[in-house]
RNA sequence: GCGCCUGUAGCUCAGUUGGAUAGAGCAUCUGCCUUCUAAGCAGGUUGUCGGGAGUUCGAAUCUCUCCAGGCGCGCCA
């Protein structure tokens, strides 16, 4: 546990004890103690940490917030704590002042930890799976799938930090209709191509990416497939526009940064009868009845709107039908937790899917979905509706090619997921130069500068050798340092709540946090002092600055720069 | 029509799971490079938190309602 996470469990739990004995003293009367909240107050007046808890107490103990104040803070043992200063202040805070030297310990901490610095085993490593992006194999990456790369490659490498065990995880859809579809579509892409007049499928893929693969195709069979059998000549069609298509997908994410442990195939499970079996499983339950000829789930039972077929009147099984198996699937394989990341356009499956794993006897709050909001495409000012099946988006290429992969994944990972973000290609470009992450990653090359000129001035530098074992308490004296230390100090904290609620955005706000502190510190304190032990000092908090940037940097999937 | 998400500064977005005087970046204005990287710093300007009602010591945050936008509501995925 880190040190700043230590003083505040300390302090919690002396207040709890001070609540304690003061109703022992007949002082205050409560039958249920409420959660005790301890946060660092905006204002900085206001102290280094807040309790609110005599205003929750106020009603149970029938009196005025601020009389509760004063029985806690009469009982509060400020024994081993670093509390300086206690006030009650406003309605009914109770505020505390810290012995700033506290913060002394934060630097030995961080250098000591090195790349682990902020990390935990809170996780206690459980087996965590996330799935993320899933696209079609049907076409090109686009922004949306961007999104969710940058997401959830963010989120599993932070529960992997928090002390999960982590695997990433790509569903390919190679089955089913959407694959019948696309064949037809390459169907007459090919014979196009090949000079005969065939319509192309009004539901077909338009993306013009398909009239490439089939070039390439082409000139390696030629008109082969001209005179055989249609269903042939789709399957082998399919058959290598899927590959092509697959390996495409895998460069494309590879480039952003992505890379995972397992590619699952849909149609595995059509081939080895995982989604007959828990058809079956499912009927044995009496989860399954039979209307108009299709087989439908009853998944009103668990909460949904309405029941849904899984297996059509044609008797090949759904999407739907697909997904429970590979869900069930995931949980066989031993996960604690398995996390989807889905677009907002599939949350109405949110319920069923929920509910197909409770007939299955599973709990499904290990089942989490994580629906990130669409991505809006502004060019020239005008909002780009975006389809795979008309063709029309902006590819991941694209983006990593004009924008960035750095840029682009801050981006991204900066928001908040439920938040519907506008994505101005345009403006993207042109202000790629002020790009927040340009701020960060400015930081960083400012902290490894500092750091090679120090070791430019080499071995003659007596400073040298005082480092890691400095005098920290002669980085108090300044409010940029100690506020830099105490940023420092709260990363591990941070960690810790941005794994619990699924949230890496917290994890990039922090990062431009750090980086304006740490250029404000810049600015007003010389780290090349001439003063030999504080400029060693100053060294060590650079190192640990660094370290912490690095840590944050790598999570994100940002790359960390040395020079810019 | 029903369900989910969103509405915060001119623009793009945060807001610590109900806390004190609502914050960043961009834009704009004013200063700061003979010393560790000016992709930086310091300061100024910018708000009916979509509207209304309720819950309570206290609401951008919770409830209800209305308005606006997005997405769903297939024997598609």
């Amino acid at each position: 546990m880190s040190i700043y996470e230590q003083l505040k469990q300390r302090i919690t739990a002396n207040l709890i004890t001070a609540a304690g004995s003061a109703r022992q003293a007949g002082e205050l009367s409560f039958s249920e103690l409420p959660n005790v909240v301890l946060e660092a107050p905006r204002e900085k007046a206001h102290g280094d940490l807040a309790a609110n808890l005599a205003m929750l107490l106020a009603r149970q103990a029938k009196m005025p917030p601020r009389l509760v104040a004063e029985k806690l803070v009469g009982k509060f043992e400020t024994e081993g704590t670093w509390v300086k200063e206690i006030e009650i202040a406003g309605p009914g805070f109770i505020n505390f002042r810290l012995d700033p030297a506290w913060l002394a310990q934060v630097v030995p901490e961080a250098l000591e930890q090195g790349a682990l610095y902020g990390s935990s085993a809170s996780g206690r490593g459980q087996k965590v799976q996330v799935e993320f992006v899933s696209a079609n194999p049907t076409g090109l990456l686009h922004m949306g799938n961007a999104r969710g790369a940058a997401l959830g490659d963010s989120l599993a490498s932070l529960l992997a930090f928090a002390g999960y065990e982590v695997s990433r995880e790509f569903y390919i859809n190679d089955a089913g209709n959407q694959i019948e579809n696309f064949a037809k579509s390459l169907e007459a892409r090919y014979l196009q191509q090949l000079g005969f007049d065939v319509p192309f499928p009004e539901e077909g893929y338009h993306g013009l990416d398909l009239v490439e693969t089939v070039k390439k195709l082409v000139g390696q069979v030629g008109d082969k497939y001209v005179n055989i059998a249609p269903e042939l000549r789709r399957e082998l069609l399919v058959k290598y526009a899927l590959q092509e298509k697959l390996s495409d997908i895998r460069q494309g994410l590879q480039d952003f940064g992505v890379e995972y442990d397992v590619w699952f195939s849909e149609q595995t499970l059509h081939d080895d009868g995982s989604i007959q079996q828990v058809l079956q499983e499912l009927k044995d339950k009496g989860y399954i009845y039979e209307k108009e000829g299709a087989l439908w789930l009853r998944s009103t039972d668990f909460g949904d709107e309405k029941d849904e077929v899984v297996v059509r009147s044609n008797g090949v099984p759904t999407y739907f039908a697909a997904d429970i198996a590979y869900h069930k699937n995931k949980f066989q394989r031993g996960f604690d937790k398995v996390i989807n990341i889905w677009g907002a356009d599939h949350h109405g499956h949110v319920a069923r899917m929920k509910g197909a794993m409770k007939a299955l006897g599973y709990d499904p709050d290990n089942l989490q979905i994580l629906l990130m909001q669409l991505v809006r495409l502004i060019q020239q000012g005008e909002i780009v509706r975006m389809s795979k099946r008309s063709g029309q988006y902006i590819t991941l290429k694209e983006l990593i090619d004009e924008v960035g992969k750095d840029a682009a994944r801050f981006f991204f990972v900066l928001r908040d997921p439920d938040s519907t973000v506008e994505f101005d290609l345009d403006l993207a470009k042109s202000e790629s130069a002020e790009n927040p992450v340009y701020y960060v990653q400015y930081a960083h090359a400012r902290l490894c500068s500092i750091l090679r000129k120090a070791d430019e001035a080499g071995d003659a530098d007596a400073c040298s050798k005082l480092r890691r074992s400095s005098d920290y308490s002669l980085l108090l004296n300044s409010p940029s340092e100690r506020e830099l230390l105490h940023k420092l100090g709260e990363f591990p904290s941070e960690v810790e709540t941005a794994a619990q609620l699924l949230e890496p955005h917290r994890i990039a706000r922090f990062a431009l946090d750090l980086a304006s502190l740490f250029h404000t510190f810049y600015n007003d304190q010389r780290v090349l002092a001439d003063d030999l032990a504080l400029r060693a000092a100053r060294l060590d908090l650079i190192e640990a600055t660094k370290i912490t940037l690095g840590n944050i940097l790598a999570i994100l999937g940002v790359s960390a720069p040395e020079r810019m």
